[in-house]
Order: structure tokens, then C-alpha cells, then sequence
DNA sequence: ATAGAGCATGCCCTATACGTAATGATTATT
DNA sequence: AATAATCATTACGTATAGGGCATGCTCTAT
């Protein structure tokens, strides 16, 4: 019941790749990558970017049932692994890429995003102030129990 | 098959206690809470306190089947909002709890303490580092979705 | 032709800290 | 006696971000 087309030579092609997969990758942007290619150079396992697709946050194209990545679907995935980083949740990217889809103008999502940063700016600075508390709290607790110590030593 | 013992009367005066709740408590160190009560006091619910108790973080008396927590169970728990206060995980502040039940000489657990204190600050140091970076990155991003909101509306 | 890569799908598992019923027993109140 | 309020136990559900395994297909190399 699946549609299969023509699986065989893009699969070809992406084997053959994979053999040179360190050379200067011929000097286009229409580089493919299969997804553990794709997931050795991002540091990530393959599990991981099909989990993302599962999510939606992805959708490279196929080769028969293979995917198959462009460097635009590499590019997504680093602004995907970005937002990670500043903590955003696969939710809130997911969220944010869709609308960059929609309206490639850049502006309702320009707008969308800078929302979504001063939001996670706040957040990040009250997590902060907490950190801190608990390090000033932790810095005591310490030094109390140096001081117990110490005493009962002597 | 659940040996039940006498377990009328103090359901009895822990309900009848629930009635002045708020009263001076009796002056002595024996006062009695019901999981109810506890949980009101200490802002967590009912359930919460079960939990840490099918964890083996609380071991309250009890009055039959009920719970019948005393001012020493009250002060443990006091130290698991604590510890989780500090961004200790359960197993973490049991493993403590355990120590501390075990030698109360406050010798071996001072030095486990200490020594888990410090892994947490250094953990949270690290946090801190992590964190300041992120926000570094989003005032980053911030600035230049506000120049590219500026540039396209001029 | 047959083994070995690499890929796909599907499904269950993990950790953390509880929330949310469902169901039953006991106690207090009316 | 009936009803409301608490309490208990058991057990399934939630959110997040994947990990890991089984099974099976395709393509390449020997």
C-alpha cells in the first residue's frame, strides 16, 4: 500500500556520499544527508532528529521510505538544537518554526519571537535570583557545617 | 488481615484538634497532625506527604490506619521542602535522611552532607555559568530582532 | 547468494514528582 | 439512621525528551 517510487538511486546517492563524507561536499547548498549522518555531525543520535520529525519540527523529504536532508532541513535542525540550548521547549520551537513557515515575510514572527525571548529572559532571570538564593543558602550550610565539624575534632 | 489496633481515640483527638487548629497548640513539643493538617501548614498537598512516605522519606505513627504525624515528623518534613528548596532530587534528600537516622553521632553524615553540598554547588555553578550564557545569547537575539523590526517598519 | 550496513516503523521503558480518580472504611454531625 | 468529611489504598495518568529493542526491507560488497 506504500507508494513507492524510484527508492533506488537516491538511496545510491546517498551511500555514495556517505563514503566521502568528510570531503568538501560539493561546493553547493544541495548537499543531502541521511539522518545519522546528519545526527553524527550534530551531535546528536538519529533517534533523536526522527523523534523531532515525529513532533513535527522537521520534514525532510524521502527517498522511497529513507529521508532524506537538505542543508535548509540542516539549517532547521541547528536553529531546533539552538532553541534547546536557551531552554526553550521542542513545544515552543515547534511553535516558532511553524509560524516562520507560514509567513516567510518576517514580521509576525519576528514579533512572536521577541516575545518568546523577553518572556524566557524573565524566566531565565528569576531562575537566577533563585540560583543564587540557593547558593548563598548552600554557602552556609557549608561553612556551618565546617564549623561542626572542626569543633567536634578538636 | 491489618492489625487494627485502638484506633478510635486518636482519630478522636486528632479531629478534635483539627477543630482549634489554629489555637496555641498545646505548649508542648507533642503535638499531633493529621496528613491533612501537615499538608495545609507546610503548603504541599495531602498527597505529596503520601508520596514522600511510599518513598521512605517519612515514617508517621499511626492510629490505626491513619497517619499520625508528630513535631519531629513535622521538622523532617520541613527539611525535605528544604532540601527540594535547594534543587536536591528525593533520592538525594533520603539518602541524607537515612544517614542522619542511622548515625546521629553527626559524624559519617556531616561529611556526606558536606560533601553532597558542595557537589551541588559546584552543579549549580555550573548552572549559573550555563545560564548566563543563554541569557548573553537571547539579549543577543533580542537586539537584533528589534533592528530588524525597526529597519522593515521605517 | 548471502552477509552486513544502514534505514524504517512500532512499541515499550526511563526518570521525576506528584495529580486524579475510584472505592472503601471510619468518624463526626444532624 | 443518613449524610458529610476525612482518611486509606490502589492504580492509572501526565509532561519531557528521548533510549533501546525487535522486526523487516533495501542496497552494497564479497
Amino acid at each position: 500500500m506504500t507508494t513507492r517510487t524510484t527508492t533506488g538511486p537516491a538511496m545510491a546517492a546517498l551511500h555514495e556520499r556517505h563514503q566521502r563524507e568528510d570531503e568538501a561536499a560539493g561546493q553547493q547548498g544541495d548537499a543531502l544527508y541521511s539522518v545519522s549522518q546528519l545526527a553524527r555531525q550534530l551531535g546528536v543520535t538519529a533517534r533523536t532528529i526522527r523523534f523531532y520529525e515525529d513532533k513535527g519540527l522537521v520534514n525532510p523529504s524521502r527517498a522511497g521510505t529513507t529521508r532524506v536532508y537538505t542543508s535548509r532541513d540542516r539549517a532547521r535542525l541547528m536553529l531546533i538544537l539552538r532553541g534547546k540550548r536557551l531552554g526553550f521547549s521542542l513545544r515552543e520551537i515547534k511553535d516558532y518554526l511553524d509560524l516562520y513557515d507560514v509567513d516567510p515575510t518576517q514580521h509576525a514572527q519576528l514579533r512572536q519571537l521577541l516575545a518568546a525571548v523577553r518572556k524566557r529572559i524573565a524566566k531565565l532571570q528569576e531562575q537566577r535570583a533563585a540560583l543564587e538564593q540557593s547558593l548563598a543558602e548552600l554557602a552556609d550550610i557549608e561553612r556551618q557545617s565546617e564549623n561542626a565539624l572542626k569543633l567536634s575534632t578538636k
